[in-house]
DNA sequence: TTTGCTGCAAATGCTTTGCATGTAG
DNA sequence: CTACATGCAAAGCATTTGCAGCAAA
């Protein structure tokens, strides 16, 4: 049950979080994983959910406070948002269609720490991601 | 010259674009190397310079498009922008006090291309932050 | 009941644009 | 002279916030 993440969360169980967070859970098809505030929005109305955008914005934040979920700001000056699986990975952003897909590199991560330490800094996360054109049949259909 | 530049990119030899990228080529002390559209608006104020704010977005987003200077989205909703001096880098941002820091990293870029091949994309571009805390004297008081 | 949540509308912060004027080539 | 640049003010977007009403515990 989802109500058990938001209580040890800290958040009150409300209809509006218990929502997003199932829109965030529920669709497991990897295309549609990565989710903006009115992407969320929307598929609330779809489903009939009378929410407002900014009970969106507002739980989204929580929900990233709270380490539920990772806010990513892929180009576009839209921020989006990704339920934590437990697991850090990276990300390819297709710049003709918009699709996501994910993945994880230890060799990349270590890398990146020695070269952070070499400068003075301790690490406290980090932002990959990798833009590109993905050859895949139905690709350019989404952005337009 | 300067004006060399600005004519390569078939832009027109005026004084906001000769100051700012005097202003963004100028300043060869690293930590200054990345400015926002305000910063850089602050230092023409500064050299008695009556040029708008929205011609220095104007200008920026020239000549990011004239691969002059690459425009980078640290966290802080905020456009940094930086000459671009040839070689490729990554960037480490220090939460506290906001320095940046370069580096650049032959194999992390050889296995980003890797796991990016290996998901069918074609590269076209990609960014890479590091979020840390730098132990420098003075770190902090910039943030503030 | 009490504390915390929500919706709405208004406010914010960064960035872009329309338009009349100015200027490089 | 002509095309492109600039300044200013207004518009645009994504996101945040103030506040009065509501709802979970």
């Amino acid at each position: 049950m989802e109500s058990q993440d938001l209580r040890r969360a800290g958040l009150k169980v409300t209809t509006p979080r218990l929502k997003i967070l199932e829109i965030l859970a529920g669709s497991g098809i990897e295309v549609l994983r990565h989710l903006s505030a009115e992407d969320t929005y929307k598929r609330l109305l779809e489903s009939n959910e009378d929410i407002g955008l900014a009970t969106v914005y507002r739980v989204l934040t929580q929900f990233e406070a709270a380490g539920l979920v990772s806010r990513h700001h892929f180009e576009g000056g839209t921020a989006v948002f990704e339920l934590n699986r437990g697991e850090h990975h990276d990300h390819v952003v297709c710049l003709d269609c918009g699709r996501v897909e994910e993945f994880a590199d230890a060799d990349i991560e270590a890398l990146q720490g020695k070269a952070a330490e070499r400068l003075g800094f301790s690490i406290a996360d980090h932002s990959l991601i990798v833009y590109g054109h993905c050859q895949r049949t139905g690709c350019a259909y989404r952005k337009a």
